[in-house]
DNA sequence: TTCTTGAGTTTAGAAAAACTAAGGCTTGGA
DNA sequence: TCCAAGCCTTAGTTTTTCTAAACTCAAGAA
């Protein structure tokens, strides 16, 4: 027999960062997005952590969670406790003696926008590591470890943003395309090419326009921008063009633009330091990188 | 061939669980002990760590380690951190519907001192479930999960301990013993028996008493007070006794004291609560159950 | 000098934890 | 009525973590 129990383990620390995960953003499936695991990984973490505790932590309902009492008690001493890891973490990545520049982006931007830029850089800095990951959604820099961020959202107006430019939309097609058409009410007849996670582009554009986007010929979808402006540039359909992703083809001729109307989506071309650091600094040296 | 590198990843978790510890108690054995693993494990994460951030963290010399300025660097936020995640966990655990009072407390105690208060409080407290595991060291409340600790060292005066009695030493054994003495100088001619971990006891006392306990018949040590104390009941040698542990054979008549004078060794009963929690009234409630 | 002790390191192998994939369930909306 | 979105569960696999035991090194004691 045991003089005495065991000393009482505490609960492990990979739950906690599932639950506070999950917690913050509401819902399991973003929490294993921003962890980059499975779903399942971080419902069996939760259901370890209730285990752990004795108590429920969230709420499932069929369309989504909900934090329990209990759950919203120990949140904030946990993100307080996450975000200083976060910032730990960077800062001894920073003291690394070779130093390599990680960007976060959208695809959209990675294959489109960067590449000039890229190209420039690495003949000016030639001295420094560039590394980009494309991202359908933007990562939480006080936890992920990327250096900055590229992304095409709403300006918060945080003094660790800066706004490269205003997102500015207008159809595009291809130049053989275009000799066809005399109104905007031809558009009618052609196919329209959109990306997935961008489809509001279009309505947007027709609402300003007072026209409306269900009575077309037809409408292609694409997971990648990219791959809809190659439709595009072979006559397939009018895409929705985002000044900051076409200009290149539009420089080049591959792509015209059969309307003038050009319409600002409220969103800009963002890039994004993390928080907590030489940010002044840091920020204009990187703006004067890509700008 | 991947478009862009993966997502970087942050450091282990438990590495960096590993590093505070070590980094705050200035030694990897103490880790060790605070994290219940073995010295290799922490050796291990820490490498992994430092492998991570591409330069060191600590200086290892023969004897001991010491941070480097990288380790300065973090400490603090790490710390931070840790200390949040204690505190959110035992938030967590106090909200458990079945609550049971867990006690860290030296061996000595748990074997002489508590046995008689847990009778009273078991019956005076039926609902409540207790659990005592013994170490040899004093856990880290803000760490480790327990719900108070009861040790015999110098106050701090910090208002989530309070002290239960002055420790206060002398010379016992068994009255077949003590028939033979007639002065002090007597003692050369016995044994001194001793807990591995307090030998300092025995300085104390004959330093004031003007003595030299190196000049004696015989020192056997033991790794548990409680073992010494049957030897001394068994009339083996002189035992020093500390006033809360021997109090109960002294009642009963297995020991005797030889010697009048008794000495304070500047230590206390502590009886030590978690911070930053509800403490006076709950602290007024755990002394007057022990008390 | 030659032990002895204490601190950290290093390995292989074992144990535990974490993760994925695939199939289920439930609900709200088309 | 069917579909899509969310979450759950389970089995099996992969990865991480841990231990044990032998090793190095330096400081102090005999």
């Amino acid at each position: 027999m045991a003089v005495s129990p065991a000393r009482p383990k505490g609960p492990p620390l990979t739950a906690l960062r599932a639950f506070e995960a999950a917690a913050r953003l509401g819902s399991f499936a973003e929490a294993a997005d921003e962890l980059c695991v499975s779903a399942g990984a971080i419902s069996q973490h939760i259901k370890a952590l209730e285990g752990w505790a004795g108590s429920s932590l969230f709420v499932r309902t069929a369309n989504g969670v909900q934090l329990t009492q209990q759950g919203k008690t120990i949140l904030p001493d946990l993100t307080k406790a996450f975000d200083s890891i976060g910032l730990a973490s960077r800062t001894l990545m920073e003291l690394r003696p070779k130093r390599e520049v990680h960007v976060a982006t959208l695809p959209a931007l990675a294959q489109l926008w960067l590449p000039q830029r890229l190209a420039r850089i690495r003949t000016e800095h030639s001295d420094m590591d560039l590394a980009v990951t494309a991202l359908e959604t933007e990562p939480n820099l006080g936890r992920e470890m990327f250096d900055l961020s590229l992304f095409i959202r709403e300006p918060t107006g945080a003094d660790h943003e800066y706004v490269f430019e205003e997102d500015v939309i207008f159809p595009v097609c291809s130049p053989s395309l275009v000799a066809k058409l005399t109104s905007p009410a031809d558009l009618k007849s052609i196919p329209l090419l959109m990306d997935q996670s961008w489809e509001w582009d279009w309505e947007l554009w027709c609402r300003e326009m007072g026209l409306s986007p269900q009575m077309q010929a037809g409408i292609s979808r694409y997971s990648l921008y990219s791959l809809a402006l190659e439709e595009a540039k072979a006559g397939a359909g009018f895409l929705m063009g985002h000044a900051c992703l076409v200009e290149d083809a539009l420089s080049k001729g591959d792509l015209v633009r059969p309307f003038t109307h050009k319409c600002a989506t409220g969103k800009a071309l963002m890039l994004t330091l993390p928080t907590g650091k030489k940010q002044d600094e840091e920020l204009a040296r990187l703006v004067a990188m890509f700008g």
